[in-house]
This record gives structure tokens, sequence and C-alpha cells, in this order.
DNA sequence: TACCCCAGCGCG
DNA sequence: AAAGCGCGCTGGGGTA
């Protein structure tokens, strides 16, 4: 790989403009610091990207990154400063640095997205700081202009950092990086904590890329799905003709002219008067009901789910120019899995996923890791056995060990092993999945007592999970006093097996999270090895999904099984990043197709 | 009016 | 034959 020049480059807005101050991999100051108007940095970050291929360091990704690719200057690599510090902060590798042992600062708090706001200009947006850098400032005088620099400082800790003082040193990102560089470095464990700020990091930019390049909807058939199933858009305020049809049928069947099913106490007393046993109004209770009201109070709920959650409201709101455009939330779960707000995109149904097609000339490339969470198990416990049973379908493989008599019951006993299922069939089963796989049912079985003593656990690459709160401690508390009752007792237990079925699942969950994000980051690079030229990002094949398990290309159709194979390279490149030579197999299936309703 | 919580359901 | 993890969103219904 080339390397010239800085490594890192950070980004910091100041009273005269924009600082690009080049720093050392363990913060030390490099030459070749200078100061541009905003204006400028769209074309001033292409050229260094071009020369130097640098790591840009910044606040946050989300702040820089939307400007930069509306210039269509797309990045390779970057810091993120704040999803890194709440990593740092919170990791168990890292308790002993003065970063996790300083009290919460405004690296703590959550990321100020901007708000659409009609008279912000497109910088304003991205760069403004609110004070220093009013539109007055940004149309002034060139403080550094083109490839002159600032003087550069002699090398050392208190370089351009501290040069400017209108710099908040509280929101200093030379300052931030320095520390969490000496929390790295301190950590005993840099290659892995290094790693993982470096795929949360890629995510950010690729959070920020999905969102620019969008997925591609169609709302034409959006529109044709929704009119058959509901009927024909509605006037406002009123209901589609099928939907209002099957109300008018519940209604008469339930003898209750005004019902409005919306409303689940309303509901559940119509139901009553009718004489039914019922205690919710869930689908799934009320499924199991024989009266001739349930099945199109079934069929309403479903209609009207759709309706409400991805109805015309939803596509008007959304999408637009034929692309939804959610906020993705790198690092919204505590987890480490991405969040989204707005849009709900991490919810599609599966109704809908026939609005998702390609550009003409263009295919969507649908990747899923097949059984991720229990490979990903297989690995942290380092299972040999269980890796065997995954070389192919993992479950099947499970059956033939004899551990098991059918792959519905692998799956279940599965699932209860990393959920931390108590009964039911999938607590039945537990004890047989530990007999035959005892390292990987150890593994979170030591999880789940860890969370039980209100202690923390950590994923492979050193995500920890956060302490029980307060109500909690209070809990095991009262139980451990000597006047506590039996039902403190048992309320304690129940707490305490609960924040153990978190930490159970939290090292399992949280390690898949960060093995889509070395594959996600993989892909990412491999598509833009795929083509060369001036072609930008959204003129190549590029990633326009991801859903925990499962990434979506954007690709021209000749570059679709290119693509293909990139998706499954990437998969094996995620699995050597985090469990090196350890043989587990993360197989994926990939469907090129038309339609995302076509893929799988 | 604004806000908060709940029930229910969509996704993995 | 169904209880065990993590989320976001909607509409209802309550409170300030």
């Amino acid at each position: 790989m080339r390397q010239t020049g800085a490594v890192h480059v950070v980004l910091r807005r100041d009273s005269q403009g924009i600082s690009l101050i080049p720093l050392a991999d363990d913060g030390t100051d490099l030459p070749g610091s200078r100061t541009i108007v905003a204006a400028h940095l769209p074309g001033v970050v292409a050229e260094y990207e071009a020369e130097h291929r640098p790591r840009w360091v910044w606040d946050d990704t989300s702040r820089w990154y939307p400007a930069l690719l509306a210039a269509r200057v797309r990045v390779e690599r970057c810091v993120d400063l704040r999803l890194s510090h709440t990593i740092l902060r919170n990791s168990a590798l890292t308790r002993d640095s003065d970063l996790a042992r300083s009290p919460p600062s405004d690296w703590d708090a959550p990321a100020v997205v901007p708000r659409a706001d009609p008279d912000a200009t497109l910088f304003d947006l991205a760069f403004g700081s609110g004070t220093s850098l009013r539109p007055a400032s940004t149309v002034g005088a060139v403080v550094s202009p083109g490839a002159t620099p600032v003087a550069p400082s002699a090398a050392g800790s208190a370089g351009p950092g501290r040069a400017d003082p209108d710099v908040d040193p509280a929101t200093d990102p030379v300052l931030e990086f320095r520390n969490q560089r000496a929390a790295i470095a301190g950590s005993g464990a840099s290659g892995s904590l290094g790693l993982l700020l470096a795929a949360e990091s890629a995510g950010a930019l690729i959070a920020a890329e999905m969102r620019f390049a969008g997925l591609p909807w169609s709302v034409e058939r959006h529109n044709t799905l929704l009119t058959d199933l509901l009927g024909a858009r509605p006037a406002p305020g009123r209901r589609p003709a099928n939907l209002e049809a099957l109300l008018a049928r519940v209604r008469a069947e339930l003898d209750s002219p005004e019902l409005n099913p919306d409303s689940p106490t309303e509901l559940l007393r119509a139901l009553r008067r009718a004489g039914l046993v019922v205690t919710s109004t869930r689908s799934w209770d009320l499924q199991r009901i024989n009266h001739p009201a349930i099945p199109p109070l079934l069929e309403f709920k479903k209609l009207s789910r759709l309706l409400s959650a991805n109805g015309w409201h939803w596509v008007d709101t959304w999408v637009a120019d034929g692309r939804f455009r959610p906020d993705y939330v790198p690092g919204g779960v505590v987890t480490g899995r991405w969040a989204t707000s707005g849009g709900g995109a991490l919810q599609l149904p599966k109704q809908v996923r026939g609005a998702v097609v390609p550009d003409a000339g263009w295919k969507l490339i649908v990747a899923d890791a097949a059984q991720l969470e229990p490979r990903i198990l297989t690995g942290l416990a380092g299972d040999q056995r269980m890796a065997e049973a995954g070389r192919g379908d993992l479950y099947e493989g499970i059956v033939a060990s004899g551990a098991v008599a059918t792959r519905a019951e692998a799956k279940v006993a599965m699932l209860g092993a990393m959920y931390g299922a108590t009964t039911g069939e999938s607590g039945r089963l537990l004890p047989r999945l530990a007999r035959a796989y005892p390292k990987a049912l150890a593994l979170v079985e030591a999880a789940a007592r860890a969370g039980e003593r209100g202690e923390i656990v950590s994923t492979r690459l050193g995500r920890s999970s956060p302490l029980p709160g307060a109500d909690w401690r209070l809990a095991q508390r009262d139980a451990a006093d000597v006047g506590a009752s039996e039902a403190d007792r048992k309320r304690a237990l129940s707490h305490a097996r609960s924040w153990g079925r978190f930490t159970r699942n939290f090292i399992v969950q949280g390690t898949a999270a960060e093995w889509a994000l070395c594959w996600m980051g993989a892909l990412r690079n491999r598509l833009w090895a795929l083509e060369d030229g001036s072609a930008t990002l959204v003129e190549r094949p590029h990633l326009v999904f991801f859903l925990h398990d499962e990434v979506m290309v954007h690709a021209p159709a000749h570059l679709a099984e290119a693509v293909a194979t990139e998706v499954r390279a990437a998969a094996e490149d995620a699995g050597r990043l985090l469990f090196g030579a350890m043989p587990v197999s993360f197989p994926v299936t990939v469907a090129i197709v038309d339609s995302y309703a076509d893929a799988k």
C-alpha cells in the first residue's frame, strides 16, 4: 500500500476557517499544517486524497462527509473521533486510560445531526460551527490559499493543536486524537482495538455513502403493490376500500358498529363482549381463537400495519428522486449494531421489497451471511467441533453430529443458547447441545454468569457491555439486606437473570456486528477497486443497504458477477480479521436480482 | 399543545 | 409449537 506523507490529517473548524493538521500515528505533529476557507475543503481533500491517501480525523463523519460526497469527493478512510471515543470510554481494555477516567465531555454527547434549515447553505450545514464560520467569513479572504502551507511548527505535543487560542480544548479534535492514541497504546490490545476503531469508522463512511447514494426505490411499483393489497389511495383521513370492507365485517361479527380496532382497550372490550376469552389483542394470540370475526380482524391488522408504516405517506416522506435515504446511525445500538432514525430502514417489511428495483442496465446484488451468529459463537469459543459442523449448513451439521434429531431442533437449540432460553422446546434441547459442543456453550454460560453478577463482558475486538442501571443495583442491594423478603429476593434474581441474558447475547451479537463491519469495510474497498477511472461513487458498484447480516450492492449489470465474487471474498477477509487461523467458515448466499423481493 | 408511555408489530 | 436478545415506528391514551 502506497504510504507517503502524513498518516493522519485532522480537520478542525477554527476561527479563520478549517485547519488541516497532519499528525503522526502517535499524535505528534508533522509539518504541513494549513488553514483554508470552508468552500475550498472538497477540492483540498480531493488533492490530499489523490497524493497521500491520509486517514482523515474528524469529530463526526455525519457532519463532514455528506458535503464532501455532494461535491463528488470520496475518501478512503477516516477516524470518527466520537464513535471511537464511545468505544474507548466503555471498553474494559482501556478502563485505566486517562480518557476513560476523565469526566464526561462533549465527546460523550450524541452526535449533533445537522437538521434541515431552509436558509442554510450546504456548507453551513456541514462545516458551519455556528459562531466562527458564518457566511461572511466563508466568502472572505483566503487565509492560507492553494497549496501554500502555513509555516510548520516544530514536531511536539504542543504544536498546531494549541496554536489557535479560539479553539476550545474540550472539543479540540487534535487533543482528543492524542488522548485516544494514548488509550489504545496503553491498552495492551492495540491490534484488536485499532481494528475495531478502523471498522467502526469505515462503517461511518459507508453509512454516509449509502445515504448519499440511496436505496433505489420505484414509487410506481410501490403504489401498484399498495393498491393491489389495500385498494386505491384514499382521500386524506379516509381508509382504503379493502381496509374499510374488512373493518365492516369485523364490526358486524362483533356487533360493535363504532369499534376502532386500533385501540387495544376498545378491541379487547369488544372481543370480550362477544364472549371470547382474551387477555391481549396480539395477532399471535388471536390466531388461536375460532370466531368469524377473527380472520377479517387479523387481515385488517396486517394491512393496517402496512398502510401506517410503509404506505403512501411513508413514500411521500422518505422516497425522493427514486431513492430511499434513511438516516443510518452507526454504533446506535449498545452491541455495536447500527440503528436508523426515521424511515424505519431496518424494518422494511417483506411486503414492500418488490419496490426496490435497480436502475435500467443495473442489478442488485443481495448477500446474506448464513447463520452468522452461531458461527460467530464458534469462532469466539474456538469450538473445533462446532467449526466442523459448520463446514456446510451449520444446523444440518449439528444434526449429523447426532446432537439433535432435526434441523429445526438444531436451530431452536442454537437460538436458545445465544438468547438464554430456559423453558419450552429450546430450553429442553439445550443440555443436548451442551454435551455435543461444551466449549461453545461454556462461553455463553460464562457471559451470562458475569452479567448476573453485574460485571462487564466484551466482544472479540473489545467493545464492552454497559453496567446494569441504578434500579438493577437497588434490587440486588435490597435482596442482600437482612430484612429482605422472599419477594425482594425473587425480584433481584429475576433482574440478575435478565441482565445475564443480555450479556450472554451481547458478546455474540456484538462480535457479529464487528464481523459485519469488517465485511462491509472490505467489500467497500474491493468494490472501489473493481473499476478504474474518474467514475464517481454512484457511477460504480456501490453499497446501498445493510441489515445486520445482509448487504445490498447496486451495480452495472456487467459487473454483477464480479461483485458477487467480491462479496464472498470480503466475508473471508472478515473471518480472518476476527479469528485469524481459526478455521470457522462464513458462507454467504448471494442473489443477483432485479428486485429485492426476488432475493432468497 | 406538547410530551411520555404502552401495546403491538416490523426487522435481524 | 413458541420465549429468549437487540432495535424503531405508529396510534392510542394519559398527563402536564
